[in-house]
DNA sequence: TTGTACGCGTTATCAC
DNA sequence: GTGATAACGCGTACAA
């Protein structure tokens, strides 16, 4: 099958090639019924133009690029859904694309800017540090939307909307030891030393250490997943050492709502109940734990505002109209059923 | 910031720019000090090939693509994973694309094989019935894999795998049925007539006929929600209707587990007890179900096994060795905790 | 083993 | 308003 080309439709109407071009582009400068004639033999001949050649030769691209760490990001479709109402408004196009773990999002993101023109990029997930001399190279504006935090070095030379992992993970830490808590396991995260569970486990750390609670060691449980750290599967797991450990324990801190569920199904399956023996507690605010029984206590990341934001502060970039900024989003701590007062019986092995 | 090409790189090396696209190709004809040098000043200089040019000339690109319908498809993860899997172990490379709710994604096919020189696809999810005329089109070898249902007609120039929708859910409600539920509610999909929504439905209603029992409309509910129609959102606002319209039923069949998480919240906020009360049964076999509590009886579709077999059909036709394929993956019914036998106290009212 | 020259399909820049 | 024609950056015959 031969493949058709402008030379075939520019033929075929009996017009030259640049006319087809301009038909093809909405360009200002042709004859209306021209270039209705041509848009009819496109149609029914079902030509379809070439992208990488329009993309060699384009030189204004209007086109954005999403670059999305990690295949299982919790809160993928909310916030792609929210860029693209963005992206839209300002009549962009926008191509997305997943960003295998074992791969550096700025390698990607070279790639693909030379190859579509781009003229923006925003970066969901991932590290929240970078090679200083890759970034430099990134020669379009960016927006890192970590979902994680800020990277102190280079404050002018980039973007970022985050939440605060390290401050939020002490809030929820804080409101257990404010309920009596005393022995919290933590189900953490640890494949990857810059990750946003490294900070979440930093952050209960500090909580602890501020109210001058021995940190135990035997509480700490890190997930080493390299390809899905927060699935439910892990948290079950996890969940199952701790209870078969021995070591006391009346709340548990799961970094993920995922591993949260994994978490208390274990505990109901030990036949303790949530919260009246333990309470569980998660970070994310995704939808299962509205819908999970007992409902997750959890922190709730503005993730719909991160969006919107984000996408906003690329087109200010891109247009020149304000310098690099790092946003700091506020998260929620959103208490339901899972947490409660620590229930004293459950230190009675301990002491 | 100077776009830095292959001419850049031929001339700073003092070598041609052949020799430059023999070292980056790893073509056999090529000294091994020249590529080592070459290589060297590539890594030096940053440089980056233009792939919509390499796209353009290139004629052998040992590329497939993925194309998924749907940003929210739960299998997506793991699907993806395994197709990837056998994709490396064939040496090709693989793009990736999501397909809006509104666009065809036999359109997006279309544009992706001229511009990658495509030598397959596997299109994920989406509508089981496509417009022949664009299905000519296509002239690489392509297979579906709907999650969905067979289509009867063009069974020589299409392959595809795929679970029997219609089949799979007259199993559930026979399980159902057996049980001795004889007031069974169903939340279904009615967006697109010719979804898997639609199948599982019929499925429900010959089942019924089957067993002579009358269909009741006031127990049928279907979600009308273009972006996203199977979340646990949805499944708790149609149960929420179902407990309040006073009709009588004792089991509820959500047609996918995600509708019936919701439908469990429902029910538990309602004060009735799961099965004791009223039975929940789901679709689909994901990992919620497994953590959720109760556990969720339904019907798990052979993900991995329809990955697997998808990609390596996909092969096969690319290499000649079969002709088109329609093949029918079984799926399992797993008894868990959320069905059990009828109450008869919930038919009191109803009599 | 290496370099030169052409063409992939399109858009931009000119003339007309 | 329209049509030639020169790029865009690269791969690859073909010549050297």
């Amino acid at each position: 099958m031969e493949e058709i080309t402008i030379k075939d439709i520019a033929r075929r109407c009996g017009v030259g090639i640049s006319t087809v071009s301009r038909a093809i582009n909405n360009h200002p400068d042709i004859n209306t019924e021209t270039k209705q004639m041509v848009m009819q033999v496109i149609r029914e001949t079902g030509y379809i133009p070439n992208n990488s050649a329009r993309n060699l030769k384009r030189t204004d691209a209007r086109c954005i690029a999403v670059l999305i760490k990690g295949i299982t990001n919790p809160f993928f479709s909310s916030v792609i859904q929210i860029i693209e109402t963005q992206v839209q408004k300002k009549k962009y196009a926008m191509v997305m694309q997943h960003v295998e773990a074992y791969e550096d999002e700025l390698d990607v993101a070279l790639e693909l800017i030379k190859e579509k023109r781009l003229r923006g990029i925003i970066f969901l997930g991932g590290a929240y540090r970078h090679d200083s001399q890759k970034l430099a190279k990134l020669n379009v504006p960016f927006v890192f939307s970590t979902i994680g935090t800020v990277q102190d070095e280079g404050a002018k030379t980039y973007s970022n909307t985050a939440v605060d992992d390290y401050t939020e993970s002490q809030k929820m830490v804080n409101y257990l030891l404010d309920l009596g808590h005393k022995r919290i396991a933590i189900i953490a995260e640890g494949s990857a030393a810059e990750s946003v569970g490294q900070l979440r486990l930093e952050g209960y750390k500090k909580a602890l250490r501020d109210r001058e609670i021995e940190i135990d060691e035997r509480l700490i449980y890190e997930v080493k997943d390299q390809a899905d750290p927060y699935s439910m599967q892990n948290g079950y797991a996890m969940a199952k050492q701790l209870l078969a450990s021995g070591v006391d324990f009346t709340a548990v801190f799961a970094i993920a709502d995922f591993l949260a569920v994994g978490v208390c199904r274990a505990i109901h399956e030990a036949g303790l109940r949530i919260p009246e023996d333990i309470s569980v507690a998660g970070y994310d605010g995704i939808a299962i734990g509205e819908f999970y029984t007992p409902q997750l206590t959890t922190i709730k990341q503005p993730v719909e505002a991160m969006a919107e934001k984000t996408a906003k502060l690329l087109f200010n970039l891109i247009e020149g109209k304000c310098e690099h900024e790092h946003i700091i989003f506020p998260a929620e701590l959103v208490e339901r059923e899972s947490t409660g007062k620590p229930n004293p019986a459950m230190l009675s092995r301990h002491g």
